[in-house]
DNA sequence: ACGTTAACGGACGCCACCGTCCGCTTGGCT
DNA sequence: AGCCAAGCGGACGGTGGCGTCCGTTAACGT
């Protein structure tokens, strides 16, 4: 009855929990959420069993998988916030987002919560969240960022961006680029401002 | 083995086909075209095998629910040719076409080729991009469209309008008002003009 | 009213995925 | 060296989609 679990993980235990991770990761970022774990224990070269030794949930997988992005994601905020110019910071924390989920099918699934349900991620994004939060408005005080710039223009931004294909990873990558540099100059104010259709709610 | 085929299906037959064209419409409108072709035949309430005996493949039946929509774009190109007023023409085009896309999911799969084999939809497509892309020369030579939008940036914006999730159709169709009204402000020629990155083979 | 045949849909075999169980292997400790 | 549990993966029953076959029903022409 007092059995305790062994928190150290076997050698070889170990090594197939960070091929499965390193799978996964591949797997996730060139084809998004939509692959079977057996897909993915396949590629790892384990049997399903083992897979869901470690990861009992697809939920945990993700998760797991995608730490290191989110604290990428941190990063960028951080970095945007730190610039002088917050217009610049702004610009960039948009071009470097829309790279880093270019490059990430998966991470953008997961970023979504295209699992819907309540995702361990949460408080990390909320931070970064509030971080751009602050950083937008600052950028609206120089009077660079429009006026009626929303938080969810971003969710909107990124939503967009995870709709953009193309032939290979790379293709894809310069497509966002592209499209970054076509929201900024949106995101920009600007003497000829039509009024701005309303954002409905977005989750 | 001189057997005609009557071209002319039974009454009931006939009903039966346009129950289920309309079914695909309505589910591929709000899922996209992942949807099974057992769905549609149960929503439709009809067994598998008439499902299929009516349109041997997927195909078959996507470009058929379509064509409507296929002809309203012709429609949306030909009305932004005729206006006088190219650029409001051309934003005009941008605006509509946002919208028709953002209230067909399954639509939009099929323009972008989700389906990657040759749609019949091809031709009517082309006639599309050629009358768009005669409007977007006069918009430029108007010196409001930005001389660097290229004609696959529309691809582009499409892809990225396609990625536009929200919790209700009506939700899905505001936000896709809002992101058309920042592409076209995108769009639009400007002062400060950064270089545009440039844009990959998108197919 | 009746026979012919178009049209129907239930049922089939196939395959992939799901999450789990269990007998074998092997790492790690004494 | 030898034990033993941590760890493994093949295999299983269940679900659901796929496209097709075939026995039954009922629409239409006479």
């Amino acid at each position: 009855m007092t059995d305790r679990l062994p928190h150290t993980l076997r050698a070889d235990a170990q090594d197939n929990r960070e091929r499965i991770l390193e799978s996964a990761r591949a797997l996730f970022a060139t084809q998004g959420l939509n692959v079977s774990m057996r897909e993915v224990a396949r590629h790892a070269g384990v049997g399903p069993a083992t897979l869901y030794r470690r990861f009992p949930t697809k939920q945990a997988l993700v998760t797991e998988a995608f730490t290191e992005q989110l604290h990428t994601c941190r990063a960028i905020a951080d970095e945007g916030l730190a610039d002088p110019d917050p217009w610049r910071g702004f610009t960039g924390v948009i071009a470097k987002t829309c790279e880093l989920h270019a490059r990430n099918q998966g991470f953008t699934d997961a970023f979504m919560s295209a699992f819907p349900n309540a995702i361990d991620l949460a408080a990390d994004r909320a931070y970064t969240v509030n971080a751009i939060s602050e950083l937008a408005r600052r950028a609206k005080d120089t009077g660079h960022l429009r006026e009626d710039f929303a938080l969810d223009d971003l969710i909107l931004m990124l939503m967009a961006n995870r709709g953009i294909q193309a032939p290979s990873p790379a293709a894809r990558v310069a497509a966002s680029r592209r499209f970054a540099a076509f929201i900024i100059q949106a995101f920009q104010s600007s003497p000829t401002r039509s009024p701005l259709p309303p954002l409905p709610r977005l989750a």
